[in-house]
DNA sequence: ACAAAAGTGTTGATCGTACACCCATGT
DNA sequence: ACATGGGTGTACGATCAACACTTTTGT
């Protein structure tokens, strides 16, 4: 079965995923080891389905990576230099990796010429609860894993950029949004959502103005108060409205 | 000399672009009547050469209709659907043009196939001085007109929606920059610029506050005054500081 | 009782809007 | 002088940040 070919995916055109998750008061970002020497890190990505729109294809290359559905996603940027191509990257690899590609992973000269190809990328980010995600390989990959934002390894081509970028992006539309939520469990304590705009922001806010502007978004319901053992006042847990 | 195939162009991938002007207190889009039976009207747009960045190929495709280099340019949103596709369209308008394709414009079946294949469209929206653009037909376009935004003729395939959304994305752009300057001539009146302001949003805003805000922005530097022959007080004319 | 952290209230500054007034221009 | 429209200043109200205070929890 040939995988990589016109006739089956749009050519020259990739998706490349920036997968946002939080936990321990960090920001990470899903990324694979691919199955080849040279320690190459790479983000999430696939090709596009002649059948298939470019919103659905994310989603599914989403869906393959993490397991999860109906991912909060969004396109923000293309990347479409004129000397954007793995050719010389590819090539370097398929020097060391040449039983590797003939053998295990079994792809043609057809395919190799295929995907060394220049190719423009369409890139999203996504953002998910990380509790919810098991990180799923391709057969492609040696690893996927959460990685902390600030201690990423060096990633090929441009997807540092990607991330970068993404990143900028997603501080923009939380001035009015509050999509960041799906970065949280179905339910969380205002601390919590504290620590989680603290750390995409890198700042620090003050609790009690905080709180009334969260509150004030009138998106959230608060439910029980929730007893952790401390010795303090319990907070409140809270969820996205319904309706 | 075959034009539209893969060698050339970056296949299945279009630029569709929405290029705004403004006079007469309306705001314009540059539309072009195709060279074809059946009244069919299409927003400016092309392909990428296999050379090209995807900025550099929607600043050529400004160029080649607009006479103007350097042009305001900004990327809004990727048209990705499945059945975007010219296909039904082209099928149409061969049929009745038959005689035209094989004669006038001379496309290959070759090149018929390539350019009904599904496409997905870049879409960018340009912000141009309305007097310093001479709009320029292709070979394919029978006329290249300015419309008003209340009066554009039925356009093909999305490209309503196109113009739409590229509104709308200016709209939200504008919010905090000034890059609606770019649809003024050189040195204008601040009553020019609120009837600009005024015609995007389709709103009215106080004059006195207005000015305000505008000067704020501490963007624009006061010129001489404008004597209209108008019995009144001459107004201010401004321009954009450099600097 | 006390420490720690959550919740609420109050004040002051800042920003946008509404109103008022003055100024220049040509008939 | 006067009508027309441009420029500027002031006052009010909403919004946001800084500070203070109260409440709850477990030791």
């Amino acid at each position: 079965m040939s995988r990589f070919n016109s006739q089956t995916y749009i050519p020259q055109l990739a998706i490349d995923c920036v997968i946002f998750g939080y936990n321990d008061k960090a920001l990470k970002v899903l990324v694979s080891k691919l199955n080849l020497k040279g320690d190459i890190y790479s983000l999430p990505n696939g090709f596009i389905f002649q059948d298939e729109g470019i919103d659905e294809a994310a989603q599914r290359i989403l869906r393959e990576r993490t397991g999860i559905s109906n991912i909060f996603l969004q396109h923000y940027k293309n990347f479409g230099q004129a000397e954007r191509s793995n050719r010389v990257l590819l090539e370097n690899i398929i020097e060391q990796n040449r039983e590797h590609f003939t053998g295990e992973v079994n792809l043609t000269q057809e395919e190799i010429d295929w995907l060394t190809n220049r190719f423009i990328s369409l890139g999203y980010y996504a953002l998910v609860d990380i509790n919810k995600v098991t990180p799923t390989k391709s057969d492609l990959d040696e690893s996927m894993e959460w990685y902390s934002i600030n201690e990423l390894p060096n990633l090929m081509m441009d997807h540092a950029e990607m991330v970068k970028t993404a990143l900028k992006s997603l501080r923009l539309n939380l001035d009015n949004n509050i999509i960041v939520l799906n970065l949280l469990p179905e339910t969380f304590t205002m601390k919590e959502v504290q620590d989680l705009y603290e750390t995409i922001f890198e700042d620090k806010y003050a609790r009690n103005n905080f709180q009334k502007k969260i509150l004030d978004l009138n998106v959230l319901e608060r439910l029980e108060k929730k007893f952790t053992g401390a010795q303090n006042k319990a907070p409140y847990l809270y969820r996205f409205r319904k309706g």
